[in-house]
DNA sequence: GTGTTATGGATTTTT
DNA sequence: TCCATAACAC
């Protein structure tokens, strides 16, 4: 199977020595030169007896040992809480000062946008306005969107391609799949955007895909499918995300010029998250990072006496660079004095370096390789590896936790974190148990309002929870509280339907050829141009290989539509043309204002009724007014189609509800873990498409949620979930197990409560709780234990008397426990339910009742105090 | 061409 | 249970 890079050579390859570079003497700064930030203290760097700069001040030897070896790759394995991001940037800084690279010629990618933006903010602070002329720091996509407009050409794109998101990805291949004749509800669309993706993710072209993959969808016709929608995309000038690295990769390997190019260009470069890349990240960074090959025009010094600051030290030019000013191609940068310690940065190796942490690596279900990090120094040989583990964020007690549950993965680079923190009245992780999640919501709404009262702000408390279906308990409950949220994540701004239609709109005066917005938005406002129009204008268009909207102008020249589309078309056809017109002549937020008017779309949701309506007419001025800062619609489109969040209202003191993935990166002073239960947390799907590495990857997100808390951390979990609107009862995650239990104890069950169920019904297992100083021994958790192994024949998604696979490590644990029922498959087969309509069972939450209804496994009971409920078959005995 | 009922599926998510 | 999408009747 090809792999998609076996043409990228090793960076070893080129094993020749670098010729020795000059190494001019300092030239000392004219009186009265002086800039102000970064030059000035690159300046008071460069003389040989002044104080070290004040950026590097704080910094801990190794965090100063990773921000001043520049030379050569280097491998930052960043705890949580160590100063990942800080290093990062101090780096870039010294880079800076030290006169050693421009702004331009600094290669920095992060993943999300709000990396890249906290990363230039951190640096302009550090270093001064220098860093604005940096021009490659963002993310991958956004770099690769910048590389690609330059040489659209060479992948047959213009340079004025649109980037498509997952959902026009979707309405496209839906159309291709019934192209083929297929049916699209058997090969759903979205399954196959999936492949796509993953595809991508591994830098496989539709040639390069494994033949069983190509199989799998579409009756065999996966590969067809792929290269025709890949032919769609280059008709329509559109990219996918996907392709925003696939081209760029894909145009370096065929051209070695530019290639050299850009490698000669990069002299540094800085990846953030690096646990997270996929594989078409890292051919796309192994194919930066080599040596440039062949005619190697001087790499040592290919831009003499170029160091940062001489052009703003010496005349105060250039403060900030242009995106193209790379030294050499400017003669007035080239030409100046010799400044800084050009050329020292040369070794035999590529500057490049990664800083990552690979128990934070959570993303492997969108492709993410962890083995990038892992294989580090093997792809780069002679790397530099520096650990931080001096953790600045949390407690001890949070810090031991959290380091004794990551001990239980194989496969780690292994980092032990540890605090100079040491207050003895820091509270150790408290575990809580409740009944079911209505429990669980209120008394962390309890604890919360118990923090508040003690004036801690809501805004350093978050609830983090595993999957988003658990959110809407926590609002229910904040709701009634009158208690401040904010969900972070969710649906997004760019994703409401009337911002998606008003870029359609947009995107469709800007790009002609854009017969996706074409096809969102012809008959939105309804125009009375259904299905039946909108194939004809597809199959003329098809046959005549031109844009939709240019086959609706043709069209409408004929007698092929009905009077009415006609008409109808007509309007739509001649709005669009005068529309492009003002384009260049209006200004865009007034255009843009003028399309949502004269379309009729505003007036749309004017007469709409329902609730939404208004709050939808609010986003599109609000989109109206965002558009306000881009100088063009145009930069406003590029910007939304790469930067699909907008900033959330932070003036509010609320607390946080996210889920575990988003809340990478963040830190709060307390958090809350609710959902600690087998199936939920580790989740059943992760273990039964990931096995033992989907285990670890979730025991990771339990890792990265632990890690989150700086003072206060509490963990929930629930006796009896409602999942797919069935109860169910559940057994406390085996993660719990794997906490230490000198950092851990279970917190006192507050009896106040009086849930419905709980005394009503017999005891909660957790009713008469012992902390855990005690030993694992209250009999709740006893219970619980003996639970365990009783119920993983009962757990999620297996059925009554189903085998059960065990798939343990057989060795005890750190605890000291053996981990049985590892892993737990799903069961397939639906035996016939044992019960039948009429008997009397009985129910651990809802108490005795009747079958009243058997749908396989699922029984509809009408039970004697709870009412009509149903329950998984599993969960009720005959009485 | 549009409004209403059935069906099926229901981690995690950035760009 | 609850939501989105799809087939169906008007």
């Amino acid at each position: 199977m090809m792999n998609g890079f076996d043409d990228i050579p090793f960076f070893d390859e080129e094993p020749t020595a670098r010729p020795a570079k000059p190494d001019p003497a300092p030239e000392r700064p004219q009186a009265g030169a002086i800039p102000s930030g970064l030059a000035a203290r690159a300046m008071a760097a460069r003389q040989a007896s002044a104080p070290r700069p004040t950026y590097l001040d704080g910094l801990n030897p190794e965090q100063l040992r990773a921000v001043e070896t520049l030379d050569g790759p280097v491998l930052v394995l960043a705890g949580a809480g160590t100063g990942k991001t800080r290093v990062l940037t101090t780096r870039i800084a010294h880079i800076l000062a030290t006169g050693r690279a421009f702004p331009s010629q600094i290669l920095a990618v992060t993943f999300t946008n709000k990396a890249a933006r906290e990363m230039r903010e951190r640096i302009t602070h550090l270093a001064g306005e220098a860093v604005e002329g940096m021009p490659w720091l963002g993310t991958f996509h956004s770099i690769g969107v910048k590389f690609l407009r330059r040489h659209a050409e060479l992948v047959s794109l213009r340079s004025d391609f649109s980037i498509l998101d997952t959902d026009d990805v979707i309405r496209l291949l839906k159309q291709l799949i019934q192209a083929e004749g297929l049916d699209d509800k058997r090969w759903p669309a979205r399954q196959f955007a999936q492949m796509i993706d993953g595809w991508k993710n591994k830098g496989l072209d539709p040639n390069q895909i494994p033949e069983g993959d190509a199989r799998a969808f579409g009756n065999g016709k996966g590969r067809e499918l792929y290269t025709a929608y890949q032919n769609r995309l280059i008709g329509l000038n559109a990219c996918d995300f996907g392709d925003l690295l696939q081209h760029p990769i894909r145009i370096l390997k065929n051209n070695p010029d530019i290639l050299a190019d850009y490698q000669n260009r990069f002299r540094y470069i800085l990846v953030d998250e690096y646990q997270d890349t996929n594989t078409a990240q890292y051919m796309w960074l192994r194919l930066l990072a080599q040596r440039p090959k062949g005619k190697n025009p001087s790499p040592t010094h290919p831009h003499k006496g170029a160091g940062l600051d001489a052009p703003s030290t010496a005349t105060g030019r250039n403060t900030r660079l242009a995106d193209d000013d790379f030294p050499g191609s400017d003669p007035q940068v080239s030409s100046l004095p010799l400044v800084g310690r050009v050329g020292e940065g040369s070794s035999s190796h590529v500057n490049i370096c990664c800083v990552g942490d690979d128990d934070q690596a959570i993303y492997g279900w969108r492709g993410a390789d962890i083995d990038n990090i892992l294989r580090f120094e093997k792809d780069f040989p002679g790397a530099t590896v520096i650990r931080l583990e001096c953790n600045y964020r949390s407690t001890a007690h949070i810090l031991g936790a959290s380091g004794h549950l990551i001990a239980h993965n194989e496969g780690r680079l292994g980092k032990t974190l540890f605090t100079e923190r040491a207050d003895p009245d820091d509270e150790k992780v408290q575990v809580h148990a409740s009944w079911d999640s209505e429990e669980e919501a209120r008394g962390i709404g309890e604890e919360i309002e118990q923090l508040q009262r003690q004036k801690h702000p809501l805004n350093n408390m978050a609830i983090l929870v595993r999957a988003s279906f658990q959110m809407r308990e926590f609002e229910d409950r904040f709701v009634t509280l009158g208690l401040n949220y904010r969900v972070i994540g969710g649906p997004r701004f760019y994703e409401r339907q009337e911002i998606r239609d008003a870029m359609a709109y947009f995107r469709l005066v800007c790009q002609p050829a854009d017969d996706l917005a074409f096809e969102r938005i012809i008959n939105t406002p309804k125009r009375g141009l259904g299905d039946t129009t909108v194939r004809h204008l597809h199959d003329y268009a098809r046959a005549r290989d031109i844009p939709m909207l240019a086959a609706a102008g043709d069209m409408v020249e004929t007698e092929e539509l009905k009077p009415k589309a006609r008409k109808s078309l007509y309007d739509v056809v001649v709005n669009f043309k005068r529309w492009s017109q003002l384009l260049e002549s209006t200004p865009h937020t007034e255009l843009a204002e003028q399309i949502l008017e004269e379309s009729g779309y505003t007036d749309m949701w004017k007469a709409d009724k329902s609730a939404e309506a208004p709050g939808r007419l609010d986003n599109l001025k609000e989109l109206i007014r965002s558009m306000e800062q881009f100088e063009s619609m145009r930069g406003f489109l590029e910007h939304v189609s790469l930067v699909m969040d907008a900033e959330q209202n932070e003036n509010m003191d609320a607390v946080s509800i996210m889920t575990l993935h988003s809340a990478k990166g963040l830190e709060f002073d307390t958090v809350f873990l609710p959902g600690w239960e087998e199936g939920l947390f580790p989740h059943q799907r992760a273990l039964d498409e990931g096995g033992r590495n989907g285990l670890e990857e979730e025991r990771r997100l339990a890792y990265v949620g632990l890690t989150r808390a700086k003072k206060r951390l509490h963990i929930w979990f629930v006796s009896n979930r409602r999942i797919h609107g069935l109860w169910q009862s559940t057994i406390p995650s085996r993660f719990l197990d794997e906490l230490p239990e000198d950092h851990v104890e279970v917190a006192e069950v507050e009896q106040s409560y009086g849930g419905y169920g709980r005394n009503q019904y017999g005891q909660s297992r957790f009713d008469k709780q012992e902390p855990f100083s005690s030993g694992y021994s209250s009999p709740g958790w006893q219970r619980a234990q003996a639970n365990k192994t009783d119920a993983t024949r009962n757990n999620w998604g297996n059925r009554s008397g189903h085998q059960v696979e065990r798939i343990g490590y057989g060795e005890a644990g750190p605890t000291g426990r053996v981990i049985q029922g590892e892993l737990v498959a799903k069961s397939k087969v639906d035996t016939p339910s044992a019960f039948s309509v009429g008997d009397r069972v009985f129910h651990i939450k809802f108490g005795n009742g009747n079958i009243a209804g058997i749908e396989g496994n699922k029984l509809t009971i009408d039970f004697d105090r709870a009412g009509q409920k149903r329950v998984l078959d599993g969960f009720v005995e005959k009485v």
